[in-house]
DNA sequence: ACTTGACCTGGAGCGCGCTCCAGGTCCTAC
DNA sequence: GTAGGACCTGGAGCGCGCTCCAGGTCAAGT
């Protein structure tokens, strides 16, 4: 998904925590959060213990993150990492919790067309307020 | 926007903290909240200091609910609250506030959005590893 | 060798939006 | 008149998702 890396196909692990958190838009604080809570697994380490991500964590990393943005709580986002660590037995219930989730963000959209929809409605009322009689005290 | 309301047409307070509740979905004491958070004005007491709510108070709870809904943080809505309170001068800056609201509203379903598109490929990945080849290691 | 800045750990703290509690008053029904 | 439930107040507490801190270690440049 991203493009150049250095020299490393997919799997040794060269970024630092600094280059990934700039590459998500996560601290570096939120990442060590995040492996804290179990949702990557524990990253390579450089013999003096520092952090080094593989493209695979990355890659990983993102796909949490269109969890987040689409709303899941962590403690889910914890559940499907698990349900991904114990390998591919849970196949199946992880595409059970992915399509449950799904028609949660699809109701949530429509909800939230719904409720532009009312601003909308506001937003002309406030407008036509405006335009027409400035000096009518409003009703709403 | 409500129908039936036993006589009164719109003025006089008359509902209890628990239809108002009960109608908006939120509890007592997130109503009692939001009065003194200065989201919705000193309603209406009994002689006995109870609340009486009147229709225009459920209506704009039923507002604040759209924002809320939306994703406004009660900060913001508390300085929506303030200028309505200032009456129709502020007309034009609520107008301001409530088009920002709503470009916001419309950049978070365009997210949604792209964020639900990379679900559903990976709702796809998965469907393809469970039919086709139930016995392959994953890579994503 | 030394400095400087990136990185490490465990744990405390924070901002948000409620939610709950204690201790009291009110009101409706019997 | 009394029981029981709905309501009142001020303030403490909570769950979430980070964010910050102290006190260190590590690594690259001069």
């Amino acid at each position: 998904m991203t493009s150049a890396q250095p020299a490393t196909p997919d799997g040794e692990p060269t970024l630092t925590i600094a280059q990934v958190a700039e590459r998500t838009g996560l601290t570096h604080d939120t990442l060590r959060y995040y492996e804290k809570a179990g949702l990557i697994e524990r990253v390579g380490r450089t013999g003096g213990n520092q952090r080094r991500y593989a493209a695979a964590d990355l890659a990983w990393l993102e796909f949490l993150l269109r969890l987040r943005e689409t709303g899941m709580p962590i403690a889910e986002m914890q559940r499907f990492a698990g349900l991904r660590a114990r390998g591919e037995a849970t196949v199946a219930d992880r595409l059970a919790m992915l399509r449950e989730h799904r028609a949660g963000v699809a109701r949530r959209i429509r909800a939230l067309r719904r409720n532009a929809a009312a601003l909308d409605d506001k937003i002309d009322h406030y407008e036509r307020l405006l335009e027409g009689q400035p000096g009518t005290d409003e009703p709403a």
